[in-house]
DNA sequence: CGATTGCTTGACCCCCATCAATCCTCGTGG
DNA sequence: CCACGAGGATTGATGGGGGTCAAGCAATCG
């Protein structure tokens, strides 16, 4: 059912690339395929996941919960990401859940392996190194939307990601089906509050909402909405 | 005025003792030495900063300013702690800036230095890279706060972490000027706020304020709010 | 076609941002 | 040595954003 890991596109996007030829025939040789079906856990909370998921297709939430019982998402990962990279390196359980968003297909890579290619093939680390200073230095800008910026200006933002990450090019839709509640989760408040400015961007024809699929069709107003008009 | 890497203590607080005595001999002929006044900048927003930073003694604050006008504080860095590593391994500006909380003594490694250690050291870079995986599962956890949390839980929350970082031992107090201006921009809310909860936190004996400095008394109660009662 | 789940809107109220006024605490210079 | 000014700390008043509860509506599924 797997491809070989040396002919698989979805590696260029990702820290693999720098891998050898030599060393990719050995990861094909032990990796493991597997499908995830829309709404199924690819791992959860305090799990020791013992490798490194590379997604081959489809999207998943990944989302830590919270005290007070509400999950926030904290990433969306989509074809060609790697995920489980930071719990490998810091040999931890898990401190985030992943679930598919819709049917996904994944390879498995275990640890072992990957550790392996760490220690012997400098520019395939420092690949893994820039990537993960890119999503520090992402997080740190979440950061500080989260603690300056309003709800609404949240959701701006958070549309414009997602049309930025996930636009369907020949329909203009944003390409995954997140339900209100989980965009409610990615800006951190109640879902009624979400639905309530949705509604707002759509008479302020700043979107469209072509039944269940969000369209972004003023990123300008939204910018502008997002930095305070 | 500086003194030599080989023997300088604050090397093992960071992912510079995975480095050998010939590499740190090599770092410390190049590195140099520089005093930072209490609310001087180290390093600006925009700036290249082209090499990590050793905190030999004090501590800075780490903050991103928001479109609306508010520094946000995304780290406290004190002795021992390295910063710069991001902007040098993906080769960019920082986006955040470092200002002096009280009198520090800093070592600037030049970029080359790091690099040629980061290529030649697998250990020093798994060092590295252990480092910023912790940092982002830790980012992780405050962009969920951050996003699900009251501000009364945030301050809580806060007060918990000054007083692990930064007690001291014999005062009981916490052992860094902070205003409450940057009190409330490691929050994220105004200043206003985050006094009256002060005080608030005050009258509840959870906290004492002695002078400027605060004092924490009752741990349990501060985690208790912490998590929503 | 019930029934469960998700979406939407209304009503209510509390948290918190903002503006304003006062007090406190220094450092500086007369 | 004291007076004064400036910046920080504090408290009060006020209004709006957004969380919560509740009810009605649409859609999906066995």
């Amino acid at each position: 059912m797997s491809g070989k890991c040396e002919q698989c596109i979805v590696r260029q996007f990702n820290s693999l690339k720098a891998l050898t030829k030599e060393e990719l025939i050995r990861i094909s040789d032990c990796k493991t395929s597997r499908m995830v079906k829309k709404g199924e856990v690819l791992f959860d909370e305090g799990e020791h996941i013992n490798g490194v998921y590379c997604i081959r297709s489809g999207v998943c939430k990944v989302s830590k919960m919270s005290d007070n019982g509400r999950d926030q998402i904290v990433h969306l990962i989509k074809k060609g990401d790697l995920i489980g990279e930071r719990s490998l390196i810091n040999n931890e359980a898990s401190n985030l859940k992943a679930i598919a968003v819709n049917d996904m297909e994944v390879c498995f890579i275990p640890k072992e392996e990957i550790l392996k290619d760490l220690e012997s093939n400098t520019s395939f680390t420092m690949e893994v190194l820039k990537n993960m200073a890119m999503s520090l230095k992402n997080a740190d800008n979440v950061i500080v939307d989260m603690a300056q910026k309003t709800v609404k200006q949240r959701l701006a933002l958070t549309l414009l990601y997602l049309e930025e990450r996930f636009i369907n090019l020949e329909e203009g839709n944003i390409d995954i089906h997140l339900s209100r509640e989980d965009i409610a989760n990615i800006i951190g408040t109640a879902t009624e509050s979400a639905i309530r400015l949705l509604s707002e961007f759509k008479k302020k024809k700043l979107i469209e909402l072509k039944g269940k699929q969000i369209a972004v069709v003023d990123k300008k107003g939204l910018r502008e909405i997002a930095e305070g008009f």
